[in-house]
DNA sequence: AATATTTGACCGAG
DNA sequence: CTCGGTCAAATATT
């Protein structure tokens, strides 16, 4: 077989309206996960396969953060493009050929955390790599505040309204590892507010497991203070909800087997590019 | 050896 | 026609 001719692509994904989705690819609209909850799972029905979706009419919502993996999810990368309209590739990421979401990772800017925009386009129909990572998530609190910032660390299982623990999936090695890893930044229930007054603002917060924040615009230009982004955080962590033992288990190898790079002073815990993304957490 | 990532190409949408 | 999203083979990594 000299060159396996690519064959004709059944676009296996035409799922109909996943729920209703308002902000359909608006870079401008800030996070609007479906149904109150990023991951409120809405089963795809059979769709009226009436030709494929339209790009515009998929469910989307964008996101912006510094962690465009830690949102409990396992995801697979399976296409980088370079976009004409910004200095950043984007990165196309999918959980699994089952499942019909998908997102793309596009940096937003150079900055020393760089800022990712994330778009989430379908939702999650797969139960399965549910992990309970927390979430961080950039966004100007309100339009009034102008150069304000917030840092969310959430827990996206907690913030799935479903908490599906699918321990039951066969995770390989390496999978666990992944998902140790992203638990690297775990921080549930907090809340980062930078002002440009380089005015830090810190409160524990037990945000609502809806997830919902006030509309943001996003244009991260006098975004500042990011080496606080991610604070080492101490080794003693078993106040979470069922994923403390994947807590304690990390911290223990993160802490007490720690290596020569279990340094979490750093901040660089994003990659240089979107590449990369799953190990350098 | 198995798995994940990279890379180029295909194809649809605009 | 151009741009962007996705696929799948090839390659790299573990």
């Amino acid at each position: 077989m000299a060159s396996t001719p690519r064959l004709k692509r059944e676009q296996s994904f035409d799922f109909e309206e996943a729920s209703a989705q308002e902000a359909v690819g608006s870079a401008s609209a800030s996070y609007s996960p479906p149904g109150g909850g990023v991951f409120g799972i809405s089963p795809p029905e059979s769709s009226p396969r009436d030709g494929r979706k339209r790009r515009k009419d998929r469910p989307s919502w964008v996101k912006h953060t510094f962690t465009p993996h830690f949102d409990g999810h396992l995801w697979r990368k399976y296409g980088q493009k370079n976009i004409k309209d910004s200095a950043f590739p984007r990165c196309s990421y999918r959980e699994d050929r089952q499942c019909p979401a998908s997102k793309l990772v596009q940096q937003e800017n150079d900055d020393d955390p760089p800022l990712y925009m994330v778009t989430y386009t379908y939702e999650h129909t797969c139960n399965t790599t549910l992990v309970p990572t927390p979430d961080v998530v950039a966004e100007q609190p309100s339009p009034a505040a102008g150069d304000a910032y917030l840092l969310r660390f959430g827990s996206a299982a907690a913030a799935g309204g479903g908490g599906i623990h699918a321990d039951a999936q066969q995770q390989t090695e390496r999978e666990r590892q992944q998902q140790y890893q992203q638990h690297s930044a775990r921080r549930p229930f907090m809340m980062l507010s930078f002002d440009s007054g380089s005015h830090l603002h810190e409160q524990p917060h037990a945000f609502p497991p809806d997830g919902q924040l006030p509309a943001a615009a996003a244009s991260p230009s006098s975004f500042t203070a990011a080496e606080a982004l991610l604070p080492p955080a101490p080794p003693l962590t078993t106040t979470m909800n069922d994923g403390g033992d994947l807590f304690s288990t990390w911290d223990a190898l993160r802490y007490g087997l720690d290596d020569d790079h279990g340094h979490l002073g750093n901040h660089v815990y994003l990659p240089d590019d979107c590449n990369g993304d799953d190990d350098n957490y």
